[in-house]
DNA sequence: GATACCTGATTGACACGTCAATGTTAGGCG
DNA sequence: CGCCTAACATTGACGTGTCAATCAGGTATC
């Protein structure tokens, strides 16, 4: 209790720890990302994109709000509404009542591709990681998962 | 006992708890390699490379080496290497006694790269994820990064 | 109603990652 | 030797993500 923390270096088993946990993690996300390409030919972010549009009213949202509501900056939701454009996902609108802003308007494409792949990426997500923890582990896994998010909203913006 | 695994929907706190796990697991990664690009102005793919090199004998190594040691595919390396060339972290050579053979070498200006960024990098990993679990914690996400890594090779590979 | 400022969104440049295609050299084998 | 195939590595195309710069439309202030 007399040591302050964030002092020593890491010990082995801490790198260790650290190591196999973020490259699993990373491992877990790309193998996620394969198959919801190769199954439906869509990206993650473009299944979380597809997903947050087709649960607004009138299936349509202004660009910052789907921004806030997925978490990314606006420049990459930009950037990604583009290619969804350009493969007939969704149509871009000028934003009624303020000409600055765009709307997202999913379009019958994007919705049935969100149909399609929505099944096989919730198989996905059970058969690589729900299955495979015990109950206690998933259980610790979200305990984890929180935990390192509080942490890391705290030293961001505690001041924001 | 009776109920076999992967067949029913994902309940709602199953799904929670791969979106608060996947979705920090993914800031963790971010906020780490942001850390490191603005402390030491190299990226996590740099300093994983830096790393391997610093450690081989004669601070070289085959291409094909380094790509297993890290777990990259060649394409990927190939482009980074090319990329830390350009910066004068390394330089490539064609390999003694295989003229198919590429060796990268670490320059002067790569090992300081690496030496500079350590302590910082590993002040990071300190404090975005080690000190912000308990010693329990952290030892149960050790135990579940194994789980899962385990489990994704035996998904991946069982027959190769 | 002109100026200055703020907000919403896009763009360009560049790093990163994957996949498919392309050299290039080594080795095996007639 | 001459051919075939496998191994090593690179390249090009494209999707993805970040940062800084830009542009266009609103809002306030005088």
């Amino acid at each position: 209790m007399s040591q302050r923390k964030g002092r020593s270096a890491l010990t082995r088993t801490e790198l260790d720890s650290w190591r196999v946990f973020i490259e699993t993690t990373e491992d877990l996300r790309t193998a996620l990302a394969g198959r919801l390409q190769a199954e439906s030919g869509i990206s993650v972010g473009d299944y979380r994109v597809l997903l947050e549009l087709s649960e607004a009213p009138g299936r349509r949202l202004r660009s910052s709000h789907l921004a806030d509501a997925i978490g990314w900056e606006r420049s990459r939701l930009s950037h990604h509404l583009g290619r969804m454009e350009k493969r007939g996902l969704l149509t871009r609108d000028t934003a009624a009542g303020d000409n600055r802003g765009a709307e997202a308007v999913l379009t019958d494409e994007g919705h049935d591709a969100l149909r399609r792949s929505s099944v096989p990426h919730f198989h996905a997500i059970r058969e690589l990681f729900i299955d495979a923890l015990t109950p206690g582990q998933l259980a610790a896994a979200r305990d984890i998962a929180e935990t390192l998010r509080d942490h890391l909203a705290g030293l961001k913006g505690p001041g924001d």
